[in-house]
DNA sequence: CTTGTGACCCTAA
DNA sequence: ATTAGGGCCACAA
């Protein structure tokens, strides 16, 4: 694979911001909260979804208003999970069942496993 | 409208 | 594995 960006999903939404009724905020929970147990997707596949390539956004969004849906099944493209949650995503990750790996630095999900495309 | 910020991503050394 | 640099984008003040 040569790039995982040149990928364009629906430039009619990108740049627009006001074309949804939904805010961007709503739409990402929305996506959050349709990931499977025991899949991920990272941050940015969620902005993907959204013809976006907003993948820190994300990142805020969930940090601000992800307390409601399962933010563990939104882990970084490295495979690690969000930093300072690391402990309490494993307990979720180990309770679904998401294949991990096992890291120098602790732990990752593995991706090519665990990676869930809408 | 202008800035600052971030649970990010990518390439390179 | 780690560090450094650049980029991208939406939100909040």
């Amino acid at each position: 694979m040569t790039s995982s960006w040149d990928n364009p999903i629906d430039p009619l939404r990108a740049g627009a911001s006001d074309n949804d009724q939904h805010d961007f905020v709503d739409h990402v929970l929305e996506i959050v909260r349709a990931i499977p147990s025991g899949r991920v997707m990272t941050y940015g596949d969620v902005a993907a979804t959204l013809g976006t390539r907003a993948a820190r956004a994300v990142g805020q969004i969930m940090a601000r208003y992800g307390s409601d849906v399962p933010w563990w099944r939104v882990i970084r493209a490295s495979g690690h999970p969000p930093v300072g949650h690391e402990h309490r995503a494993l307990a979720f990750y180990r309770a679904e069942g998401t294949p991990l790996k096992k890291s120098g630095d602790g732990y990752r999900v593995n991706l090519s496993a665990a990676r869930y495309r809408p």
